[in-house]
DNA sequence: TTTGATTTTGAGCGACTGTTCAAGTTAAAA
DNA sequence: TTTTAACTTGAACAGTCGCTCAAAATCAAA
């Protein structure tokens, strides 16, 4: 090796990630990006292709930092819900520190049209990791006696995305935080109750 | 007068509205809008003064569509609650005859990231408007003793919306189909439960 | 039939887009 | 110290963007 890259591949993407999950792919111009990341066109160009490929990158980034975060719930808590519910008390409560209230797997589905593509494909295969990861974790729950087994974790995790999602969007816009803990509190008791 | 116009405004709005609701305001160029509505870019900028305009124009035609629906399915039905079930089944099983399963709503609300913006502030009183809207039904819904009065109309309005955007955005993708009807099913019998 | 206000047309403007690549810089190896 | 492959730079390209406006077309009223 002659020379070495200079950036770190990890924080540029980080970097990326973000903005491009503040405002979509198409309303993120690659000028947005060279601000941000701090790097010149041809270095963007070398390391990640194009824009799409530094899209995918940080749309996966995305994705890994969430169960991340999931992992860390987990270890805090000492229940599988309790987990859950702390997760989604992180992320519906502290949407001030983040670049959207909304989901980037969420916001990447509405924004790609064309189901052909391969971005909107991308969208799909993530979030169907992240159901699967979802389900493995009511699996986790049932076993443990904290859920019934009148239905399955499959059940469980379409419901509980459904639910999370949804409060994630309604939770995008001022002035409704004080609503966040009541419907919450809400969500996890009809989850125990299905 | 001495000369009319030759385009049917309402015609126009809902062509472009199916278009800006498909692809979204920042990936639909005024040369996919203009060929949609079959008319000239002079003429489109002096019958509604820029692509903002012409988009502030669907989205609010979109929302009194949506208004229509309901109001629709309410009429066709003999109780609220069976009213807005039929709206929820129309809008999550009929979604190949639409420009997306996901609500023109949500995706204004996901790809104005500005919150100055007045295409966001646009999505966030259109949304209020129909949460409002919500209110009243379930309002009516309660004096007839369809629901208990152990919540408020606006909360189970506020529950029917989370639900009702998770599920749309749950059902924006192929092979789910079956999966609609019980987990419409799931979603009404939580709401009597309530 | 002529008039004239109004609407439609479409070539084209300046700005911005994603991307390229020749020239410059860097630092490990020789 | 010199060499040389790898990396960085940023001016610039071709294409697209939202939009304008002078000219042509239209048609009710005179």
């Amino acid at each position: 090796m002659v020379n070495k890259v200079k950036f770190e591949r990890e924080t540029v993407v980080r970097l990326a990630s973000q903005l491009f999950w503040e405002k979509g792919f198409h309303a993120t111009s690659t000028r947005d990006l060279q601000e941000a990341v701090n790097m010149r066109p041809g270095s963007i160009y070398s390391a990640f292709g194009s824009k799409e490929g530094l899209y995918i990158e940080s749309l996966k980034d995305y994705t890994e930092q969430m169960e991340s975060q999931i992992k860390e719930c987990l270890s805090t808590s000492d229940s599988i819900l309790g987990g859950l519910r702390a997760f989604v008390e992180d992320v519906v409560t502290k949407k001030e520190s983040t670049p959207s209230a909304i989901c980037m797997l969420v916001k990447a589905n509405c924004e790609f049209a064309d189901k052909d593509s391969s971005l909107y494909q991308l969208s799909l295969d993530l979030a169907d990791k992240f159901e699967n990861y979802l389900s493995v974790l009511f699996e986790q729950a049932i076993e443990k006696n904290e859920l019934s087994n009148n239905i399955s974790a499959q059940e469980y995790a379409r419901f509980f995305e459904v639910q999370f999602t949804g409060l994630r969007g309604y939770f995008n816009r001022p002035g409704v935080e004080s609503l966040a803990q009541p419907m919450i509190n809400q969500m996890f008791k009809i989850i125990k109750s299905l």
